[in-house]
DNA sequence: CTGAAAGCGCTTACAG
DNA sequence: CTGAAAGCGCTTACAG
């Protein structure tokens, strides 16, 4: 069990080769003899071998370690978001043979990430979220660390990769508005988030799309708890809306209990819809007509583009992915 | 900014010393002249060198990482549990300058921490989670990896560190028998996880605290989803029960929405609680009764400990922190 | 108090 | 096809 670890040395004497041979069968760069390469190989084999990952990134001045910057002051709802992000980096870092290291950082303090960095402890990082104003982002541009930003930014230096918010949105709306929805009110968070933004265009799309459609609506944003959502839904209920979109589970949850407080029957007498399904309401009754996207595969392709570029690869600027509108019972 | 990095031996030649007495000025260790170290300390704050972590580690057989073990199947509930207890790991590995490094695992697979360790990429573990037959910690120990566990196991080798959950549900219990209630049920999770045999231990002990206390109390385990807590529910209103205590914040939001669908005031005609206050239900309309637990401090702490056991220190095998019983208004 | 040298476990020109 | 040697950036007996 115990056993002292088997170095390249080892194994070198014990065949009677060089190390260099050893290093050689094992990366399988440099011309080696066929043979040589089955010896070394099998030996490695049956002895269950594993080369010093850490000695090996010494000598290539890499460290098969990449960052994930983990937001420290997240809201409740965003937290399958980051897990499964997780996962899926993750998941391929392992296949990959790279490891995850963690960084959590808020607003204020990005002293962990500037630890990894400092430290040489990783070759590049991944950004879970995006924001207006971006510390992190700011600090790996300007030291030149390779990364990739999961989210949207204007600018386009950064290789970034999102799933495609603003469309979702704006066919999740034009359904409710194909359904004949004359008033229809959206409330949205912080504008400082990037995709905020991208969702409210969405759904001002949706609008320009159907030009022939009549009614009012009205936009809440920078919305932050459930008092200031219960303000609202009061309004709105007195202004006989028949529609609430929501741009994410927090603040449709908070529009639920809003209505449901006030004895409002959805869909009923209003119809409620989320631009974010995170699974929080996946089992609400009603359920909740949503928006899905698959997250660990976007964590996936942020590492598969993240591991690319840190080899040199040519990598996309901006990748997109898809997303499912799912209309539920919370909706005709 | 793109300054090429500085190594040991640019400051040695540098300052006319050797790479020898530079190491020892940065490391504090082996005699050396005021005057020298005074030199060196002062070149490196100057050109804020920092010393390579990875070729330290390599030197000293150590890679100052430490692996956290984070389940790829959690409940959403959960989440909010191991975003802080991460939150406490990174800020106190940070502190020590130390990196966290994920490991992603599943009941079935444990791949991904078996990586980190054949890698040689990790100088010991921090298990998230305890099960009764827990696969990453029977690894752990069959290869001789040091790690804590956050959560409780009867194998008493184990370093391990929890929040008294028995004691503190004993409390809360207590409380609700205290104030008179009759017919009291308890709704409990999957008894593979410890802790709920420690909170249903905590539920009983109430009662034998109280041996004047005359009533009916029914218990169910194993419940894993808003359908069977709805049948239980039912199931209790029929009996006239007055309260439900609910071994998690899941379970209790199952047994409010419940409540809720058949008309039953909560706490008019049913008290509710929750042993675990994971902050889903802060916000809850009435706020629910329920324990607190720091849980940042616990990972902080669990981290202090393997940290300790990495160094040689002698270490406390067990380590219980405590809780705060809340009791709101589901509860009179 | 200080330094030369060997070593941690790999890789990679360079030479043969 | 294969190997001796130098090197990655540190540490640590050992000697002085």
């Amino acid at each position: 069990m115990e056993e002292k670890n088997l170095t390249i040395n080892d194994i070198a004497e014990e065949l009677g080769v060089s190390k260099t041979t050893v290093s050689r069968a094992i990366s399988g760069k440099g011309r080696i003899g066929e043979q040589t390469r089955r010896k070394v190989l099998d030996y490695i084999e049956a002895h269950n071998y594993r080369p010093n990952v850490i000695a090996k990134g010494l000598a290539q001045n890499k460290t098969f370690n990449i960052g994930l910057v983990l937001p420290g002051d997240y809201n409740i709802v965003e937290l399958p978001f980051f897990q499964n992000c997780m996962m899926g980096i993750c998941k391929l870092a392992s296949e990959r043979d790279y490891d995850v290291l963690i960084s959590m950082v808020t607003a204020q303090n990005i002293s962990q990430l500037e630890r990894a960095v400092t430290n040489h402890k990783i070759d590049g990082v991944i950004l879970t979220r995006t924001l207006t104003e971006d510390a992190p982002m700011r600090y790996l541009k300007e030291n030149g660390i390779p990364f990739v930003a999961i989210g949207s930014t204007d600018d386009d230096t950064v290789i970034q990769i999102d799933n495609d918010h603003r469309n979702a949105c704006r066919e999740l709306t034009r359904n409710l508005l194909g359904q004949g929805v004359k008033k229809i009110a959206l409330v949205g968070g912080d504008e400082s988030y990037i995709v905020t933004g991208n969702r409210l265009r969405g759904f001002q799309d949706a609008f320009e799309d159907m030009p022939q459609w009549q009614g009012s609506r009205e936009m809440f944003l920078n919305i932050e708890d459930g008092k200031q959502v219960d303000g609202i839904v009061e309004q709105l209920l007195a202004g006989e809306f028949e529609c609430i979109v929501a741009m994410d589970d927090f603040l449709c949850n908070c529009v639920l209990d809003s209505l449901q407080r006030r004895d409002a029957d959805v869909p009923g007498q209003v119809q409620v819809g989320s631009f974010y399904d995170s699974t929080f309401l996946a089992n609400h009754m009603p359920s909740v007509t949503s928006i899905r996207f698959d997250v660990e595969e976007l964590g996936r392709k942020a590492c598969e583009l993240l591991l690319g570029l840190l080899e040199g690869d040519a990598v996309e600027r901006r990748t997109l992915l898809g997303y499912e509108v799912r209309m539920r019972r919370s909706t005709r």
